[in-house]
DNA sequence: TAGTCGTGGAA
DNA sequence: TTTCCAAGACT
């Protein structure tokens, strides 16, 4: 079938009365909905409790590109340190920097800060509707979809990559998924029911997480099996078609760990924008592509003792990172630039993971919260 | 529009 | 071990 044959036919049935994938789809929600810290239960919603708006927002840019067993810790903790949009917006960046340490994409973190300053200097209240939330920064058209439709109850289009996989094999699209995009919101749209759109949303995403995975999809449990396309080839798998991604580069540097008698670490805060913007820093080389490998101790920020302490790996989205690792004792102020953090400071740093890895090369226990040396 | 931007868990 | 990629936004 072709696209726009594909679009119609799933426009015809909603005009029509059709509302069959939506209404399934509700009802395996009502049974099988995962239980989040974020979430309203269909129960509760039943009853007239409705989400608050904060906590959903909080949810949908934590849960950007990031997997819901990682948002959950962080979620709680935001939420308790700062309840409400007016203590987020009351509190210092450089606290909620810290906070969001090792969550990633840390632009998010200065996007959250900013839009909360924004909303609380307003008034404290959320835009209800998916235009005005859009302007918020760190609001995407996902984001703010999800926002109106969870928070707000009404009837928004939310397409995350759940809700691509999902309708791309409903409607076995053949499309590239980059070009296809277009096309899937115009039939999420022909889907999105008039009542609990908000659920709809979620159900579609939770059928995304649970059933119509990736990789091997449990089909025999989905909800919507009589209406897929896909399970009819016998390869769901394929969709939605891809393309193939580039291999990473690698890239090597140095990295330098300083530390005092007292175990204070020498740290330096990296500029706001780029990568790990605005996050903190051991003193490295710059991290450039190079095969020689051969990192020596002449590439410190300042002389000293410098010590080889091992080397580690790290992972980036598009690129992959060796770093040797330096250790040094020394004595004295700060170099310009840098400052002391104290031992018992260390884990409450706006550390980001690979940082993390640099300093545990070079001193053991040093990030954990509760040493063991 | 295509590149930039983290991390960790699953297969 | 390697590969994939997760409730994307921004430029």
């Amino acid at each position: 079938m072709a696209p726009l044959d594909q679009t119609r036919k799933a426009s015809q049935q909603a005009a029509s009365g059709d509302t069959g994938i939506a209404s399934r789809l509700l009802t395996w929600y009502d049974a099988h909905h995962r239980d989040l810290p974020w979430r309203v239960t269909p129960v509760a919603f039943a009853r007239g409790v409705r989400a608050d708006p904060y906590r959903v927002w909080m949810s949908e840019v934590m849960l950007q590109q990031t997997t819901v067993e990682a948002v959950k810790a962080y979620f709680r903790d935001f939420v308790e340190k700062w309840p409400t949009v007016e203590a987020l917006a009351a509190a210092p960046a450089e606290d909620v920097m810290k906070a969001w340490a090792g969550l990633g994409y840390y632009s998010r973190a200065r996007n959250l800060k900013a839009c909360a300053d924004l909303v609380a200097h307003k008034g404290g209240r959320f835009p209800d509707t998916e235009a005005a939330l859009r302007e918020l920064p760190g609001v995407g058209a996902y984001t703010a979809a999800a926002i109106a439709a969870i928070a707000f109850d009404r009837p928004a289009a939310v397409v995350d990559g759940n809700v691509e996989r999902v309708v791309t094999r409903l409607y076995s699209i053949e499309t590239r998924l980059s070009e296809a995009k277009p096309q899937i919101r115009a039939l999420v749209e022909t889907l999105v029911p008039e009542t609990r759109p908000g659920d709809f949303a979620q159900a579609m995403m939770d059928l995304g997480a649970t059933i119509c995975t990736p990789k091997r999809p449990r089909c025999m449990l989905c909800p919507v099996r009589e209406d897929c396309s896909a399970i009819l080839s016998g390869d769901p798998e394929r969709f939605p078609v891809r393309l193939p991604k580039d291999d990473k580069p690698l890239r090597k540097g140095a990295a330098f760990v300083a530390e005092r008698d007292d175990g204070a670490i020498l740290l330096r805060k990296r500029p706001e924008k780029g990568l790990l913007g605005g996050m903190t820093e051991v003193p490295t080389t710059a991290w450039i592509a190079r095969v020689d490998g051969a990192t020596t101790a002449d590439a410190a920020p300042f002389p000293a003792d410098w010590r080889r302490a091992g080397q580690i790996g790290h992972v980036f989205t598009h690129f992959a990172l060796e770093l040797d690792i330096f250790h040094a004792r020394i004595k004295g102020d700060a170099p310009a630039g840098h400052f002391w953090s104290l031992a018992h400071q260390i884990p409450g740093e706006a550390l980001p993971t690979v940082m993390k890895k640099v300093i545990e090369a070079a001193i053991p226990g040093a990030t954990k919260k509760q040493p063991t040396r």
